[in-house]
DNA sequence: AAATGCAATATGCAACTTGCTAATTAATGA
DNA sequence: TCATTAATTAGCAAGTTGCATATTGCATTT
């Protein structure tokens, strides 16, 4: 009644680079589309997967040695046709990591703006295009960009990381004034951070604040 | 390298009858958990579905006549555990229906009041729990409620359903005024709703308007 | 025919938010 | 000490929002 299903996971792993927003893009080193940059993925292994996300932290860490950064499932992507293989069903992931906790293994895998893309195999292209809408879109009323930066930051950080992951600009005061009314922000020690200029205070996330109804950018 | 995996879809019908979210559960008529109310759902079939929505579409078609309706892939849920049978991966949906769209076969299936439900076989509890927090999430800031009434409606039907899809009081001199200056809606003839009172104007949703940027409730 | 009941719709307004622009403050280096 | 630059505050006009109070249009009742 059911036949050979193929079962996979990928991850659209986006951070901020070069005041870019940027994703990651491994190498395909089998086939099919081998050498071909591709949103980094793999099997789920029934054997010894829980589920799927534990699937996609499995491939994570063993493809890019990442762990602890923010994942959530972005959809399901299936079909015939998605891969030369056969039927298909593929769970995406959104994850986002600061710069700092990205190491890449430049022989397989670099970093890409997402505005300025190679083609991309399988629906590849769609899903990175989900990724970024998805960002976007719950982006401007929670804390998912705060993701994209360090456990610690300034506002002046907090800010840009904002400007690049909605990809628009928002005015510093009233980011500012919005971010601390609404108190999801916990005081820090303090720190400089471009060395020369006027010391910025520090912040970190408060826990389990995650959406709030005002907008931070937008309109 | 991949064994069997079973691949389905569920569907979280919800709608609004009697003034309360309702979801529509099925009396399952296989094992396992035969017997039980749980979500409309099925196997999808690799040789006749496109996809994964195509699965659901076909489901809804068949087991409850549905077509026509706002659908939107909620998450996908996968385990060795969840189902009986062995490892398993389920696509589930999220359905709004107006009422008077739903025609219930009462020998087979029946609504639930969300906030009143019977225990539910396999992990349908929280599927049900997530496409309410999704309806509620996201309905503050979209026409996702909306979906919940015939394509012409009054703005006091309009309000209704934005109370009950988001469990809140919502001013209605405040609902009126955002929904408005929001633009849309496109007006239509005019009709009185409950017979005897002052007779309301009739509006549809604009094409095309999902999102905006204020919220038509929340705080 | 006028008064009444009720929901639909409109008005008024004080309190709050928001986008801008213009200060002020704290380091650094000349 | 002063000029420079980023961090952080202030000030304000314009726009929004919640809430309370009218008005309006039908149907039914006096």
């Amino acid at each position: 009644m059911q036949l050979q299903i193929i079962a996979t996971v990928d991850a659209v792993i986006l951070t901020i680079d070069g005041g870019a927003l940027k994703v990651v893009l491994h190498e395909r080193p089998n086939d099919p589309f081998q050498g071909m940059a591709a949103l980094p993925g793999g099997y789920i292994r029934e054997d010894e997967d829980k589920n799927a996300e534990d699937a996609m932290r499995r491939v994570l860490s063993d493809k890019a040695g990442l762990s602890g950064f923010y994942l959530e499932q972005l959809a399901t992507y299936s079909g015939p046709d998605r891969d030369p293989r056969g039927w298909s069903i593929s769970v995406a992931y959104l994850a986002l990591v600061p710069a700092d906790q990205l190491k890449i293994d430049k022989s397989k895998a670099a970093l890409f703006p997402v505005d300025d893309l190679p083609a991309l195999p399988f629906d590849h292209g769609r899903i990175l295009h989900d990724a970024v809408q998805r960002l976007r879109g719950k982006g401007a009323y929670s804390t998912l960009p705060a993701s994209l930066l360090s456990k610690t930051f300034t506002l002046s950080e907090m800010h840009a990381a904002y400007e690049v992951a909605l990809g628009m600009q928002i005015d510093a005061s009233s980011f500012r004034r919005k971010v601390l009314a609404l108190n999801i922000l916990k005081d820090r020690a303090e720190m400089r951070q471009d060395g020369n200029k006027r010391p910025a205070k520090t912040y970190a996330l408060k826990e389990g604040v995650t959406t709030f109804n005002r907008t931070l950018g937008a309109t």
